[in-house]
DNA sequence: TTTTCTTGATTGACGAGTCAATAAAGAACA
DNA sequence: TGTTCTTTATTGACTCGTCAATCAAGAAAA
């Protein structure tokens, strides 16, 4: 039954079936078979519009960094004041949806492939890049170094966030309150 | 030419060529032939000792653990203030033997297996939770909420750690400075 | 009929784990 | 001392399974 203009949607369902078994399985070594069989279709066709296992993987990982990035910015869109902005960005990475079983494997493999994998690692440095600016906007008004600051808080969200998606130490709500504590101390009393 | 108490040898040869098999390819991917041959011996051989492919990796991981434990002790013995204490705890966090490629990837694989692997999350806790009280140890004397700023300060060294070993955003030093003045922060203005 | 979509079948490679067989070092013993 | 037995060490060859990738062929639009 070939309609038409297949491309487009037979991609996102690969991608979306690419987080769905990762998730489910709640680790990253998935076969192209599974993911084709969930997205409904033959591993074939797979191979067909990504051309390769590792071009599947990479396109889910942008798919939950764009997603990462929505969250972001809705977060955002409410905040008007430089500290609203900085609450925002903490909000949003720990956002429920940061700690979907399949979130936290894709952020996984993506810290353990970006040693390796030059496209893994292009995508960690994006995200990081973005972060540490978006966090150095907000804190440059009310710190006194606000880029200094802004990487400080950058690591102390992925550490908070690894303990509290891994370790089960620390539950996400705590995680954030952490966060949120850090941030009052940055902007409270600085060097 | 089977000479006898062969087995504590092997054993540690093959836990030693796990790390460095690891560290030459940057990768988790290695297989139990690549790790024999780099010990010279046969892949049956590393069966016979270890069971399996598990209970190699598990020995590597734990090894790394262990000279990591190292660390922490010989930076510990010399400190005789809390703030020193604090300090050490730092410094051995960031010392050059956590950057040995072979140790970064195998931390990354800790933590990617973590999610699935019992063994791996059960040894991922025991390191934080040992950072944890260290930490807390330390600071007791000198914060006003020792526990938290345990936790705010071991998430922040985790964080740190994964930006200075993959992203090459930050050296290890920038990253061991910028945990420092966390440190000046956190026991000089308390809330 | 040409293009787009789709799959079942197949291939080729690789890797974990097993096994039977060999070799040596000691133990028991005469 | 020489002989036999047992235990430990060691490997090459093999099995079995898996999986990524390819291909030839079919089906349906245009």
């Amino acid at each position: 039954m070939p309609k038409l203009g297949m491309e487009p949607i037979r991609r996102a369902a690969l991608v979306k079936a690419t987080i769905d078994v990762i998730g489910a399985q709640g680790s990253l070594d998935v076969t192209v078979s599974q993911i084709a069989k969930r997205a409904g279709m033959s591993s074939a066709l797979a191979h067909h519009y990504f051309g390769g296992k590792d071009q599947i993987f990479l396109a889910a990982m942008r798919a939950i960094l764009r997603e990462f990035g929505v969250e972001v910015r809705e977060h955002l869109r409410a905040a008007h004041t430089p500290r609203a902005r900085a609450e925002a960005l903490i909000a949003a990475s720990f956002a429920p949806s940061c700690f979907a079983p399949a979130t936290v494997s894709a952020w996984m493999t993506l810290y353990a492939q970006a040693t390796t994998q030059p496209d893994m690692h292009r995508l960690l440095r994006l995200y990081q890049r973005r972060l540490q600016s978006n966090l150095t906007h907000a804190l440059r008004p009310i710190s006194m170094s606000p880029h200094e600051d802004a990487t400080t808080l950058a690591a102390l969200i992925d550490g908070l966030y690894l303990r509290a998606a891994l370790a089960r130490n620390t539950d996400p709500n705590t995680a954030h309150a952490t966060a949120l504590r850090a941030l009052d101390r940055l902007t409270g009393a600085n060097t």
